[in-house]
DNA sequence: CCATTTTATGCAACTATGTTGCATTGAAAC
DNA sequence: GTTTCAATGCAACATAGTTGCATAAAATGG
């Protein structure tokens, strides 16, 4: 999907050497068009040859920290992962079907947010700003 | 906290018996300033009597179904419950501290969403909306 | 080039969170 | 009072994520 980002050079620009784990983990979650869940990661890059389900969490962990990576809240029990906002992968929103589970990313300027209130009297520091629609998608739709 | 919902009448108006656990659950929920785990709640509401942990989760089931609750994401592993919208709990954004964890509601027109273009381009249904900062706390800048 | 240190990985066991099946209880309907 | 149905409790299970520890692989220093 993403012909532009260069995971080797996103990884060094954090500090972190681009060993192969590293690299299969960041580029399954760099050409999905959604967020994954850990086990979507895992069972994808096993395709590719053998890693270890904890060796991906903790890649995942890292990826993370170092912020490359975000890590977005979903209603249900697992937690996906997707590009932390870059050049190549401006912020954006999501969409979650509420009938079939599905986790999709929506245009970064089709939802804006205004905080200029929030700014203004917010004693904490905001570092992240995420945005979940919820609701029916259009497959589902046509299902009902 | 809340001196306006009656607990009762808001599960009578969506076809639930407003039985004593249930009304338990709901008020827990609702006299409280921000979103609670299931674990929280369960906590919460042994202490005035027995309840099984897995009646609440039913009922907490219950509750989001009927949509007097909102399951909220978080990025932790569970998930957290707060009032629905209504005439008395205005939607309104969270915040979640990447420090200490703790999530706070915020004021519902401190963070305004602006959705002309999703509403005239987006296939599926939107049902809901939920913002979600992420950031530190005023109390974990002033340890930091 | 080998020894030492550091980092990454795998494995097993564990924890936390949420779910299911089934029996029992208790309340409502007749 | 009996029947019926919803609500509850309990145990067992399922899933997601974490930890401790041993090993393997790289990097570092002689």
């Amino acid at each position: 999907m993403c012909q532009r980002c260069n995971y080797a050079e996103l990884l060094e620009s954090c500090g972190l050497e681009p060993i192969p784990n590293r690299m299969r983990v960041l580029e399954v979650i760099g050409e999905n068009a959604s967020p994954l869940s850990a086990q979507d990661i895992f069972m994808t890059v096993s395709r590719t040859g053998g890693i270890n389900r904890v060796t991906v969490y903790r890649i995942l962990d890292l990826l993370v920290e170092k912020g490359l990576v975000d890590r977005l809240s979903s209603p249900g029990r697992s937690q996906m992962y997707g590009m932390a906002p870059n050049p190549n992968h401006p912020a954006h929103p999501h969409f979650h079907c509420r009938t079939c589970g599905a986790v999709q990313c929506l245009q970064p300027e089709s939802v804006k947010v205004e905080m200029e209130t929030l700014e203004r009297t917010f004693a904490g520091e905001v570092q992240a700003v995420e945005i979940r629609l919820e609701g029916i998608c259009r497959n589902c739709l046509k299902r009902a």
